[in-house]
DNA sequence: CGTGAGGATTGGAACGTTCCAATTCCGGGG
DNA sequence: CCCCGGAATTGGAACGTTCCAATCCTCACG
């Protein structure tokens, strides 16, 4: 099979081998219809010999297109990013790109660094399933490929186009769905200081005020050990219904109350956000949003603009609904009845 | 900033800008220390105000070099991955190679463009973390490309060296901690049909016999939809413990033994495999591998394996512990005084 | 038997870098 | 005033493709 020369068989090569030249043997392994049928075949075996691997960096140079398009992933960790890229890898095969996967697992340097891997290698386009860069290293960044952001909408910058749901009225289907089950003490678990746990914040404390509420922020993060220990003030303050900034931080909540004896929901009730596939195992109600198809959008949204560049940014916004599960009951203030008939 | 000229500025527009040869422009880019202080920054300026981005993919054909290992990753769901990917990104990082990350989404042919991707785009290593490649491609591959496979070891292939766990006694140890708390109809939710599930399940097999115990297994699948159904088929035939192919099967089980009214550990243990962050938080007794070292290690190996290609194949194995968390306890037939006790 | 049409094939430029070898520049020592 | 050495700079080849324009063949037709 391999010929053992060292180096790497070129083109050049193979052509050589079948004895016509390396236009041809180009022409032949692109499936050109204009090559005779004989020369293909000579083609086809002395690259099958050679074990011949065509050099993508030198086809992309002289083509000047990569059909890549590039994906950068906040972190890999969290299954929700899974999904939404799971849509986007759909959508542009679709339409016959590959993507290129990056992440910077939260640290914005090393975020940088990678996506400016990614502009280096020329992909045509990129995906950022949310993102910690600055609205300047964003402007830039759009200014040279087209670009879509997954996760929130991003106004005011040229060319850039978003998908998101509405963080804003997700947080108060939450409070609302608790408030519906009699809840008075509803806490939020945040999910620090970003531009996704702010808006969702903000949201839950609308909602609150709007049913007239007094609102109960605790610190958290979008992880886990963020959520276990906002739960813990939570619970110190007396809560008994739980708005967590993410699914992940609401797996930490089921933690926290486990660890402290805490029954769920009769005792307390937790409402995620995010609704990933996990959750579903887990029962736990949550505040979901359709992530394959935010993938699938931003797959769209942006082939189209690698097709036609400029025109005015797009925000694509999904439908956030409410999945009420087993992690959400009634308020064991509304009386002892009722306890133990939930679902 | 950036200039508007429609093409992207390349080195020779750098160049000109900055009055040099193109020549020195590359030589000032690359920060050599032979090119004058003044030219330097002439150029570094010229290179700003046009906005110049390097094009790598010229720059990997005249180098051949591209400094990037690519990583295949089976399934991004698996949080799993994503934690032996940490290890491996860490790993080369510290050698300054950058990763190109793929997925084939546990779909073979999807898997095989995706490696061949990476291989045309020249990547100098291969990390596969799963994959469901046959040994004939595998070999094809190895033989281009130093490779290293984690998750299970590879034997017989040339130049490939592996990094996995010991998954035989590992399943044993699953076993032998329920037996230690009084199980004996301990059933095994499998895996399904492949190299690690079958190697699971032997574990089991064997750790059973060794215990003059009848084994019981019931197919399932590493997924939460494959731990939800196997375990149906375990409860309906008795077992009071489960040892689940995996953590993500396991959550499944949970999931099952929920809907069916059983608690866990009070009715049914429920011991998982893989040692993923997550079943921390859900208190679930795991056989666990140290996952971000063996993406390390591959890392190691693979680096290690560029630098001097050849060599025979180097297998690193593991150490596989069990992690007793809540989600096992004292079997039910060990005397009902003891229910409740649990941890 | 010459001509031309059209299919098959080929040479060579180009893509944007890197880097070697060669050249220029400059000041100081003889 | 010439020469030399070293620093600074430059031209140009090379990397492996693609693709345009040009050439070569073959054969049918007049």
């Amino acid at each position: 099979m391999t010929a053992t020369t060292g180096r790497r068989p070129t083109l050049h090569d193979v052509a050589a081998r079948a004895g016509v030249s390396k236009s041809l043997a180009s022409l032949a392994l692109q499936g050109s219809p204009k090559v005779a049928t004989a020369s293909r075949e000579a083609i086809l075996a002395a690259a099958d010999e050679l074990g011949y691997r065509p050099n993508r960096t030198a086809s992309n140079l002289v083509r000047q297109r990569t059909h890549t398009v590039g994906v950068h992933i906040l972190d890999l960790h969290n299954p929700v990013f899974a999904e939404i890229l799971d849509g986007v890898q759909e959508g542009v095969r679709a339409h016959d790109f590959s993507t290129l996967l990056v992440t910077g697992n939260a640290d914005p340097r090393v975020e940088r660094t990678e996506i400016t891997r990614l502009l280096e290698s020329r992909v045509e386009g990129l995906v950022l399933i949310a993102h910690r860069l600055s609205d300047d290293d964003l402007a830039v960044i759009a200014r040279e490929v087209p670009t879509v952001v997954v996760t929130w909408r991003t106004d005011g910058i040229a060319g850039l186009d978003s998908v998101a749901g509405d963080d804003l009225t997700g947080a108060g289907l939450a409070v609302d769905h608790l408030v519906g089950l009699g809840h008075t003490s509803i806490a939020h678990v945040s999910g620090g200081d970003n531009r996704i746990a702010r808006e969702r914040r903000a949201g839950y404390e609308r909602a609150m005020a709007s049913h007239g509420l007094e609102p109960l922020v605790v610190d958290g993060a979008f992880s886990e050990a963020g959520g276990y220990a906002g739960t813990e003030a939570a619970v110190d303050a007396g809560a008994t219904a739980l708005v967590v900034a993410n699914d992940l931080a609401a797996i930490g909540a089921l933690a926290a109350l486990r660890a402290h004896g805490l029954r769920v929901p009769e005792d307390i009730s937790v409402v995620g956000y995010d609704g990933m596939r996990l959750l579903d195992s887990l029962d736990l109600t949550t505040v979901a949003q359709p992530l394959a198809d935010m993938g699938r959008f931003a797959a769209d949204l942006l082939i189209e603009r690698i097709g036609s560049p400029g025109g005015p940014s797009r925000h694509h916004r999904v439908e956030t609904r409410l999945i009420a599960r087993g992690s959400s009951g009634l308020s064991p203030d509304a009386g002892e009845l009722h306890l133990g008939e939930i679902r």
